[in-house]
DNA sequence: CCGGTCGTACGAAGGTTCTCGTACCATGGG
DNA sequence: CCCATGGTACGAGAACCTTCGTACGACCGG
């Protein structure tokens, strides 16, 4: 059934499973966490290759399936492409407040510190 | 000035000094989270050796240092001691609520997973 | 069917984190 | 003045994280 339907699943999570700690750990990442807001701004799924990020496709990968294994996205895929989606229910669900709170707060810090300042070299 | 009033005096980020990305990668740990809740509870200042933690006097300093240059608690000796407080008034005023919602969390992580679950074998 | 696009797997280098043990320093009480 | 207490510094090992390159797999459009 499920290897019917989608013969490349994905690994989740499920509600149950997702740790706050984890979460934490994955927006601690200035890349994912500019992955995310971009992810809530947008309000759409978008795939990996909609974001323009500056590192590689393969470390890319990687930082996807840290959102995705600590269950801060979806992901799907749809034809070649693989979409991503903030699991906003979930987290609502699990830690009421915490993702706007944290949006609001990334927010604030790029106000504060200038738009360009996310980055490492 | 500052030699004469404090010579044992500990560094601290100035509150324009905090980022987002450093204060959730210091609570993504979950014995640094824990001695955040017990300090929100208390609501006093508590010394380094009134936390019961699984590790030795040299990780519990490591990990309260973290804290302290993330800017999640202020720590000044007094005596041999050294007590930790909570910035509150800082990362409020630079990320409004977000420390509640964080508490509030780990609280409601600990009602669903169990009180036993956060530390690691 | 063939090529292009999108993404994965794997391995490796380099950096950071967590943990500990041992040796040490600062303070305050007898 | 000495010692007990509370904490630090330093070094080391293990684990983990981030990044990359290269090679590969899956799907769509012609």
């Amino acid at each position: 059934m499920t290897e019917r339907d989608a013969p490349r699943a994905l690994a989740h999570p499920e509600r149950e499973e997702i740790r706050l700690e984890g979460v934490l750990h994955a927006l601690s990442d200035p890349l994912r966490l500019s992955i995310v807001r971009e992810l809530a701004d947008r309000e759409v799924e978008l795939a990996c290759s909609d974001f323009v990020l500056p590192v590689t496709k393969s470390t890319t990968t990687h930082h996807f399936r840290v959102l995705r294994e600590s269950g801060v996205v979806r992901q799907i895929y749809r034809g070649t492409a693989k979409m991503n989606g903030l699991r906003r229910e979930d987290l609502q669900s699990l830690f009421p407040g915490l993702l706007d709170t944290l949006l609001t707060a990334a927010a604030a810090e790029e106000t504060r510190l200038g738009p360009q300042a996310q980055a490492r070299p």
